[in-house]
Formats: structure tokens, C-alpha cells, sequence
RNA sequence: GGGGAGGUUCCCGAGUGGUCAAAGGGGGCAGACUGUAAAUCUGUUGCUUCGGCUUCGAAGGUUCAAAUCCUUCUCUCCCCA
């Protein structure tokens, strides 16, 4: 399913063209998240014209609501969100993570309760793949067991012990689909933050011989340090033929690592998220819209940016939208973020196609100020 | 003209003798946000040489002590004429 089309001659980056039911998609890419069936507070269309051919929605937050029959009802989750181009769906691993006060993992699956009503609910990796072969889904997430940066080495081998054994079946329920039904799993490595863990993990995943990997339980609270190592660490064990995903980083810093590891895909609600409370990205780092300096500024976000919103507004003139909490400023500031990165993407790729990425990688940083 | 209610820190609004520089909102300012329970959350918001100083419509008074009690003045709102 991956066309590798260049390697970078002095990193493990590289370039290449992901086949998927829906349309190819140049990677490296990032991937809007639209949990709802919806990137919040854009259009799908907008995002479509930006030039994304992957977002993210989520097995979680869809199978509560609206449910299942509402889906399928639609006839899937492209449908009903009018989306044409490919839906990667999270398993929902990371909202039993994240809502872990009401969590209960048991071998058979996990059961959590609904942060809607409160109502108890099952998943177990069957359901869960089957759920997202009835969205429709061109790339499926197995269920996993994501775990915090300070437990023990005895949990995080039982975390990843389930980990692999879901994994495994989610693998058998897939290899059952349906005729017709093109969708990919993506097994994803745990293992927490323990080299033997990490290693043990990456090749119980990979003997199953899912579509593409992912490196699942980075970027949830540990420090960039960690991060980083963790980061190639782990990237160090994946197969060249594969789509590598690294799941949960949205920075450019960020992310620019995880290129330079070999990582082809990387979703984050980062973007979105800061977009909707007045941060924009630049090229010279994060600005915050709400702040008084930009009061009188008649400047664009970036003045190198060409997306609409830089053509047609100031920063004074969006700074006043989010202090008069009008609904535009999130909206316009969610269209100037995502297309940030998508252009930014596109310059990684073609760093990479003419061997020059370590050089944009440090050019972007020193303009940006950060770094891992 | 008569009767009633009230003027609190940028705004609204608690507070009826000390634990009050004064609750709580709002607004302002700043920070956070990384497989979205987030158009959210957190901090801060009289001055200060950090010992204090000045504030609760104004002036005066009672008291060891007043935003809180008394007197006068002033302004606002409501009702009746």
C-alpha cells in the first residue's frame, strides 16, 4: 500500500505515495483530527481544498454518538460526513487511556463508561474493528492499551501484553471482513518508555503483518528528551516497505523529528485545539492572537503565509474576533493552522526529494525557536 | 410635594462593627493546550522602597476598631400626587 518515491541520503526520511480506497495520499502527511466527523470548526470541504486526503475521526466518540445505526444508516462515515477522501479511525485505545478513571481492562476487552450519559459500555478488539469496517474506514487502528510515562516495568509488560494479544485478534476479526471492504489495519508498538519493552513490542506487531504500524504511547506527557529517544528508538525497528505512523504529535518540532526517524504519518488535535483558543502558528514560532501587542497590528498571522485567511485579515482584526468571542476567529484561525502545516509538509517532502531535509529541518527550528 | 429603595474596588454585585484590599460573576492581562468529555482550562487583576499606604458617593461624628453605627449634604431609581 506505500510507493516509497525518494530516500534521504543522510537520514531515515523519505518520501512516497500511501494507496488507499479513497485516493493516494503523498506522505509524509500530517492528519487533521476530526473526532465527531468533523475537523472542528471547518469545513470538510475547505479541508479538502487545502489539499488533506487523510483525517482522523474516532471509533470512540462515533459509536457513542450517534451510533452505530446512524452510520450505517448513511451508509458510512464518509457519506454522512461528506468527506470523499480517506477517514483513519482511532480504536478508541487513547480515550480508555485518557479516561482512565473509568476504565476496567480486562483480557477479554475493556469496558468504560460513556462521558455522555455515564452509561457502561464494552469494546473489545473485535467489536472494534468491526465498528470501524462498518464506518467504512480506509485506515483502521487495532485496540491497545496506552499507558502514562511513570509505570512501573511490570505494568507497562502487562499494558503491552494485552497490547499484543488484541492486537493479534484484531488482526483474525480483520483477515474476516467483508467482500468488498478495503480498509487497512494498523497494528500499533506500546511498550511505554523501556527499551526491551519498546523492542519486544515492535516485534510482536510486526510478525503479525499488519498494512502499516504504528508507534502508539509517545507524546503523553513525557518530556521532548524522552520523546525523542523513545521516538527512534522505537522507529529503528520498523520495516522500509511499511507506513509508519507515529500517533498523537502535532508540532512542527515534533514532527520534523519524526521525519527524520522515517515516520510517514502523524495526526494531532495540537492545531486545531490552539487554532480554536487564538494561537496561530508561524514561521517564526506560535503567536497568541489574544495578546495586547497585536492590538493595533494590521499585519497578517504570517506574512509569508498565503492561505486565505493571511490575504484577507490582520491580527488586529482576528484578535478583536476572539476577544469579542465571535465564532469566526476560531474558524479562520483553524483554516490558517491547517493549511500551515499542510505547506509545511509539502517543503519536508520536498527537502526530502532533493536530499537537503537535515538542512530544512535546522533552518525551520532556528526561525521557529524550538527543538527537541 | 409625599412615600420608598439605593450609591462598594474597570463593570455588575455580595458584604450591615474587628477574621475586609473587601465573596462571586464579567471585563482586562498573562500562561497552558500534542491518537479532542476542550470555541477549553489555569493564574492574575488598588499602590508599594513590601514596612506599610490609600480605597466602599461627600463631609463630619461615635468607637480601641467603620464599607458596615449616627448627622448633614449630594446623586440615582421606583411608587403616589
Amino acid at each position: 500500500m506505500l510507493t516509497i518515491q525518494h530516500k534521504d541520503t543522510d537520514t531515515r526520511a523519505r518520501t512516497g505515495i500511501m494507496h488507499l480506497p479513497h485516493g493516494d495520499v503523498e506522505v509524509p502527511a500530517f492528519m487533521p483530527v476530526g473526532t465527531n466527523g468533523t475537523v472542528k470548526a471547518i469545513k470538510h470541504r475547505d479541508v479538502d481544498e487545502m489539499g488533506y486526503t487523510l483525517i482522523l475521526g474516532n471509533t470512540y466518540h462515533l459509536y457513542l454518538r450517534p451510533g452505530m445505526e446512524v452510520i450505517k444508516q448513511s451508509g458510512g462515515l464518509h457519506e454522512f460526513s461528506s468527506w470523499k477522501h480517506n477517514i483513519l479511525t482511532d480504536s478508541g485505545g487513547f480515550q480508555v487511556f485518557s479516561l482512565a478513571t473509568f476504565r476496567k481492562i480486562k483480557e477479554e476487552g475493556v469496558r468504560f463508561r460513556s462521558h455522555i450519559d455515564g452509561a457502561y459500555h464494552v469494546f473489545t478488539p473485535e467489536s472494534v474493528v468491526e465498528i470501524q469496517e462498518a464506518f467504512g474506514s480506509d485506515i483502521q487502528m487495532a485496540l491497545d492499551v496506552c499507558t502514562p510515562p511513570d509505570i512501573s516495568h511490570k505494568d507497562a509488560l502487562e499494558a503491552l501484553r494485552i497490547t499484543t494479544n488484541w492486537a493479534k485478534r484484531a488482526r483474525k476479526r480483520w483477515d474476516e471482513r467483508k467482500e468488498g471492504y478495503e480498509g487497512k489495519l494498523f497494528g500499533i508498538i506500546q511498550g511505554n518508555f523501556y527499551e526491551d519493552l519498546r523492542k519486544r513490542s515492535a516485534e510482536e506487531i510486526l510478525e503479525l503483518d499488519t498494512p502499516g504500524i504504528a508507534i502508539g504511547g509517545l507524546s503523553v506527557g513525557e518530556p521532548p528528551e524522552m520523546f525523542r529517544d523513545y521516538l527512534h528508538y522505537t522507529a529503528q525497528f520498523l520495516p522500509e516497505e511499511k507506513p509508519r505512523y507515529v500517533m498523537g504529535i502535532g508540532t512542527p518540532d515534533y514532527m520534523l523529528e519524526a521525519v527524520e526517524a522515517g515516520i510517514d504519518m502523524f495526526d494531532c488535535v495540537y492545531p486545531t485545539r490552539i487554532a480554536r483558543n487564538g494561537t496561530c502558528f508561524t514561521q517564526e514560532g506560535l503567536i497568541a492572537l489574544k495578546n495586547e501587542k497585536f492590538r493595533l497590528d494590521t499585519t497578517p498571522i504570517d506574512p509569508s503565509c498565503d492561505c486565505e485567511v493571511c490575504r484577507n485579515y490582520s491580527r488586529s482584526y482576528l484578535r478583536h474576533l476572539f476577544k469579542a468571542k465571535e465564532i469566526l476567529g476560531p474558524m479562520l484561525v483553524t483554516q490558517h493552522n491547517l493549511h500551515f502545516l499542510y505547506r509545511f509538509m509539502e517543503e519536508v517532502r520536498a527537502s526530502i526529494r532533493e536530499n537537503r531535509f537535515r538542512a530544512y529541518k535546522q533552518d525551520f527550528l532556528k526561525r521557529y525557536g524550538k527543538g527537541l
